[in-house]
DNA sequence: TCTTAAATGTTACTATATAACAACACCGTT
DNA sequence: AACGGTGTTGTTATATAGTAACATTTAAGA
């Protein structure tokens, strides 16, 4: 999906969650977008004020933290980093996978696993929620 | 197992893998014993300073990252915390499951999951090395 | 218009983690 | 014992990440 598509389908999904997509959510979201795989909220935050002149870490947080609770984002907390979600609009859970040589980021739908893993966790009692696994590996480029 | 036990089996385990577990190692991996569930590095750094009068991060950040390399703690980024391997010795992948209620951190096998999750992966190119998984939800006590 | 809730701005701070280099301890060799 | 190399720890300084608290602005209804 294009850049444009996909400022498009955040719009609707956050119409359809009741939630407003504002100008600086948006401005936010399309710096994120800008990147290839994951950002930081520093980074975020300097290119933020490189195209406002000012802006401090509550403000890029703020944001960040409203598009993942959106579902658009997700964060990656291994890395302290943030990706776009590739499969805004289908109800998903993904599975994040990082490249430890490249850093490339991809997202696949991880329902099935899940499943496994909620049958799995249910044993100890434990009701896992909706969410995203983050798997450490090796991408096709890099094992060569 | 019991404190005293833990340590032993520590101990060998980093005579087998040829690396040592130094008198401040030791240490470190006692005050982490000494917490229930999930304990942060400047926990362990004040802890340190307690005991011993002076201690700076570095120190028990190289710590830290050798217990986890040595396979006796894992690391819990969502909460950028360390939490007790309870499966040393046995080669495993843990599944870490974090009540988002109270806090509680329980592990179990996540070999069965790992698989599907492999496997998966691999349909996208993609080779996960060995690892743990962290699942947030609620725990039996916090799900009434 | 008036009221109110949400969103953003602002300041200041807390928390987490690492770089870089110095000092020391250990181990095997001469 | 002296030497040299390696790994460990000490030390200082700094980099990076995240939040609390309150002021101000904006948007939506009544
Ligand atoms: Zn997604
Ligand atoms: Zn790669
Ligand atoms: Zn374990
Ligand atoms: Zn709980």
């Amino acid at each position: 999906m294009d850049k444009a598509g996909f400022i498009a389908a955040a719009d609707l999904q956050c119409q359809q969650q009741g939630v407003k997509l504002t100008a600086l959510r948006r401005q936010v979201l399309e710096l994120v977008l800008a990147h290839e795989g994951v950002v930081k909220a520093y980074q975020v935050l300097a290119d933020l004020q490189r195209e406002r002149g000012i802006a401090a870490p509550p403000t890029v947080y703020r944001a960040l933290d409203f598009l993942v609770e959106a579902g658009l984002l997700h964060k990656v907390d291994a890395l302290n980093g943030y990706i776009v979600c590739r499969h805004v609009g289908c109800c998903h859970e993904g599975l994040i996978l990082v490249c430890s040589a490249c850093g490339d980021v991809s997202e696949v739908d991880a329902s099935p696993a899940l499943d496994v893993l909620r049958e799995q966790a249910l044993l100890q009692g434990f009701a896992i929620r909706q969410q995203n696994l983050l798997l450490t590996g090796l991408c096709q480029a890099c094992r060569v």
